[in-house]
RNA sequence: GGCGCUAUCGUCUAGGGGUUAGGACGAGUGGUUCUCAACCAUUAAACCGGGGUUCGACUCCCCGUAGCGCCA
């Protein structure tokens, strides 16, 4: 690798969970390094063989890829490494940078429980710093139970720079001779972070703010081991509104969980993009290559950052109304399906409908659930009427006025949006009523709500023979009992899920590309 | 408890020794519309506190406070 490369990694361990703070992560990497044509690496740190699982590493790796995110290389499993850190020790230990500590567990708990009864901060009293070579032969001889400790610089400040927190600093008194491998020959958590950095040629470590503290201790390995520092970055931490670091047991949610929750993946990257940094410009919404464009790691802040969901919902909903109905038909299918709202086969067999019924909703979704949420009466007569909007609108008149308007809509060969409108709009002008009069009640008989799309949209998509049959069912119950009444009652008596039956005119056997329309700004 | 970092509207942020402190989300109001949404217009909303430095500080320095993190 040349000197000058960008490489940069993202080091999670796979718990089954793909934080939102590890993803933000990786994206600032990301962005850095395809920002600066660099190198993006991945590194599973799997050493915790409880929590570990191969399953999981999918988790992380498929949060990625919807995300949107490649990396290069092979992917660097740290359980494979494990052999790799104890001859630095050996090395360090040689050069005098390090040496053995034979102090057992009790002792050194001894001790810091004198220290925390005499109020005193803890620290370890390198004993060992100085043994003899022969205490140390003797020691080994007698196969004592040893851990191998940095010698740390005993006056003086550790230093290092930061792209974000600039020079830190910190006196050497509040740093130990910290262990760096254990007992059993295995590396400690940071010994074994130096390493594999260095040795995947790591020129920048992007990370959270929590390994701010840890570095301190890193850079003295990278010294120790004689070699250059990268160049650190500390990411602001993410906070929860009650301003605490995000975290899984605190109930946040993980990436796999937005996605279930209707989010799109560019929203939520363009979303974590502007937590912790800024174009420094009126900008909010990116494209990805866009950002690429523009990040830096100048761009990055210093303050936490409250993770807003208002926003992010904002930011979807953004992003909806900019895809294609098709493409948010791809996107819907598979979850009306699974709702149990239709099949696969039905929405493949009426492809431009579904586009037509997305089309319909989409300007008032704001998640991919909303459109499931909100579609079911073009897939179902089984809904019920809202309960208010019953009272308000079902009213002796307007049962007349439905029924004159099933007649009218049950005379055309086919109820068209434009044939909708027209007939709606002249029976209103013969009535001498504002249109508004007979939309409400025609909405609510077909689609049970008093909220939606445009009524005219909606009753070509529901078609002409369900428009009639609900406007005469809701007649008839509206006749029967009270409006009040009607709202909640309804569903018991419906039959159970039907499909509804398309014009044969709106169907076709493919899903057929939408040409791409120029979104008016 | 020790250490470190941070501090601009409720939230994300821009800004900078002299500004009407800007934008976005959210909230309010009005417009448009068949409702809801979207859209357009518009309003309210901030420089943590105290000391310095300075002609002048929200901006620089110190102290405090608070938040967060790491360690114990």
């Amino acid at each position: 690798m040349s000197f000058s490369e960008v490489r940069v990694r993202i080091a999670p361990s796979p718990t089954g969970y793909f934080h939102v703070g590890t993803a933000r992560t990786a994206i600032f990497n990301w962005l850095f390094a395809r920002h600066v044509g660099g190198k993006f690496l991945l590194r599973i740190e799997d050493t915790d063989v409880e929590r570990s699982r191969k399953e999981y590493v999918d988790v992380i790796l498929d949060g990625l890829k919807w995300l949107g995110m490649d990396w290069d290389g092979e992917i660097v499993f740290q359980s494979s490494r494990l052999k790799s850190y104890k001859p630095f020790a050996l090395e360090l230990i040689e050069r005098g940078c390090a040496y053995r500590c034979f102090c057992t567990a009790e002792d050194l708990t001894q001790k810091r429980q004198a220290a925390q009864l005499a109020k005193v901060n803890y620290h370890y009293d390198r004993s060992c710093r100085n043994l003899s070579a022969e205490q140390i032969s003797a020691n080994l001889e007698a196969n004592k139970s040893h851990v191998i400790r940095l010698k740390l610089p005993l006056e003086g400040n550790a230093t290092f720079d930061d792209v974000v927190l600039s020079a830190l600093e910190k006196d050497y008194h509040e740093l130990d001779d910290f262990i760096i491998l254990k007992s059993d020959g295995n590396a400690i958590y940071n010994f074994a972070v130096v390493i594999d950095d260095h040795d995947m040629g790591i020129s920048h470590v992007i990370r959270g703010n929590d390994h701010m503290t840890n570095t301190f201790l890193q850079v003295e390995i990278y010294k120790a081991l004689g070699w250059d520092s990268p160049t650190f970055a500390h990411l602001p931490m993410i906070l929860d509104l009650n301003r605490n670091k995000v975290s899984k047991r605190k109930g946040a949610k993980g990436i796999t969980d937005y996605q279930h929750e209707g989010y799109l993946p560019e929203a939520l990257f363009n979303f974590l993009t502007l937590l912790g940094w800024s174009p420094k410009d009126d900008r909010e919404k990116m494209l990805r290559q866009e950002l690429i464009n523009v990040f830096t790691l100048e761009g990055i802040n210093t303050s936490n950052a409250v993770f807003n969901p208002e926003k992010l919902l904002w930011l979807n909903g953004e992003y909806i109304r900019e895809k294609t109905n098709h493409e948010i038909a791809v996107l819907v299918a598979p979850m009306l399906v699974e709702k149990g709202l239709t099949t696969k086969y039905y929405l493949e067999t009426r492809w431009q409908w579904l586009m037509k019924v997305v089309g319909l909703l989409k300007e008032r979704c704001k998640l991919l659930t909303d459109f499931v949420e909100m579609s079911s009466y073009f897939f179902t007569d089984n809904f019920e009427y809202d309960g208010k909007g019953a009272a308000k609108h079902f009213t002796p008149e307007a049962v007349q006025r439905l029924t004159v308007l099933a007649e009218k809509f049950a005379a055309v060969s086919e109820l068209t949006e434009i044939k909708a409108e027209e007939i709606v709009r002249t029976y209103a002008e013969e009535l001498q009523v504002k249109p508004a009069v007979l939309i409400h009640p025609t909405r609510l008989a077909v689609t049970g709500l008093t909220a939606g799309p445009s009524l005219f949209g909606l009753l070509e998509a529901v078609g002409k023979e369900r428009v009639v049959s609900r406007l005469k069912r809701a007649i008839s119950l509206v006749s029967e009992r009270p409006a009040e009444d009607v709202g909640m009652k309804i569903a018991a008596a419906q039959r159970s899920l039907n499909q509804i039956e398309v014009p044969e005119s709106t169907t076709v056997h493919k899903p057929v590309e939408e040409t791409k329309k120029k979104q008016p700004k």
